[in-house]
DNA sequence: AATAATAGTTAGTCTCCACTAACCAATTTC
DNA sequence: GAAATTGGTTAGTGGAGACTAACTATTATT
C-alpha cells in the first residue's frame, strides 16, 4: 500500500503548515502548492478516507499518526537532501526544488546511506 | 519544450539497446521496460513526430542527433548516480533502481555538483 | 438586513501514459 | 502451401491527478 507521490506532497505540506501556523486549512495548502481549491479539496477527501488526515467540523486539517509518520519521513528527506546539495555548492532554490522531487522517489536504503555519509563527512 | 520523463526513459533504453545489440526494434524496448507492445508503439510514434527517433522501413529504430543528445545526458546521469550510490554502500540493484528515478528529476546544476564531488573524492 | 468576501464542494474536462482486445503483415515451420 | 509464430498497429479503456465553472455556506462589511 505504497502512498503516491502526490499524497506524500500533501502530507508534507500539511506538516510544514502546522508547524508554521499552528492550524491548517485547505486554502493554505492550495496557496503553498499553487494548486486550485478543487484539487486540494479532492485530495483531502482521499487522504481522509485513507486514514492519513482528519478534517474537523471547522474544516481544520490535522495529520493522523500514520499520516504524520509519512509526512515526517518525507520532510526529513527534504531537509537532509537539500542541505546536502547546498553543501555541494547548489543554490538554495535549486537544492530545495530538487530535494522536493528526489524525496519522493529515493529508496529507504539509499537515503539511509546518504544520511550516514553526511553524518560522517559534513559536520 | 522539456521532454517528459517517459520520453527520456524510452530514449535511454534505445541508446542502451543500440549499444548492446547494434539494432533496436519496438519489441526489444517492450521487453526491457516490461511494457506492452501497443504502449511502445504509441510512444515511438510520438517520439518520431517529435524528431527524436527515426523508424526505418524495416522498423528498426534509431536516435536522431537531438534524441541521442537527450539519451546520452540521461544515461550519463544514470551511470554516475548509480555508481555514486553504490560507493556509499547501496546494493547494486537498489542503486540502479534509484538512479533510474532520480535521473529524470534532478536539475543540471545539482547533477553537475554531484559529478564534481565524485571526481574530487571518489577516485 | 443586504451585500461582499472567504472557504469549500460538485460536476465535468483534460493530459499523460499505461493497458487489453483484436487485427494485419511478414516470416517460419511442418 | 496451410498454419503458426513474430512484430507492429488500431481502437478503445482506465487511473492519476491536475484544471475551470459554477454552486453553497459562512463570516464580515456597510
Amino acid at each position: 500500500m505504497r502512498s503516491q507521490e502526490s499524497a506524500e506532497m500533501y502530507l508534507e505540506t500539511i506538516l510544514i503548515l502546522q508547524q508554521q501556523k499552528g492550524q491548517v486549512r485547505a486554502i493554505d495548502i492550495a496557496g503553498t502548492l499553487n494548486f486550485s481549491k478543487p484539487s486540494v479539496s479532492n485530495a483531502m477527501k482521499l487522504l481522509q478516507t485513507q486514514g492519513l488526515i482528519i478534517i474537523d467540523d471547522g474544516k481544520l486539517i490535522s495529520l493522523t499518526p500514520t499520516g504524520r509518520e509519512i509526512a515526517e519521513e518525507i520532510y526529513e528527506r527534504h531537509l537532509l537532501l537539500s542541505k546536502y546539495l547546498m553543501r555541494l555548492g547548489v543554490s538554495e532554490e535549486v537544492a530545495s526544488q530538487d530535494a522536493c522531487r528526489i524525496e519522493h522517489v529515493i529508496s529507504r536504503e539509499s537515503f539511509q546511506k546518504i544520511k550516514e555519509h553526511c553524518e560522517k563527512h559534513m559536520n
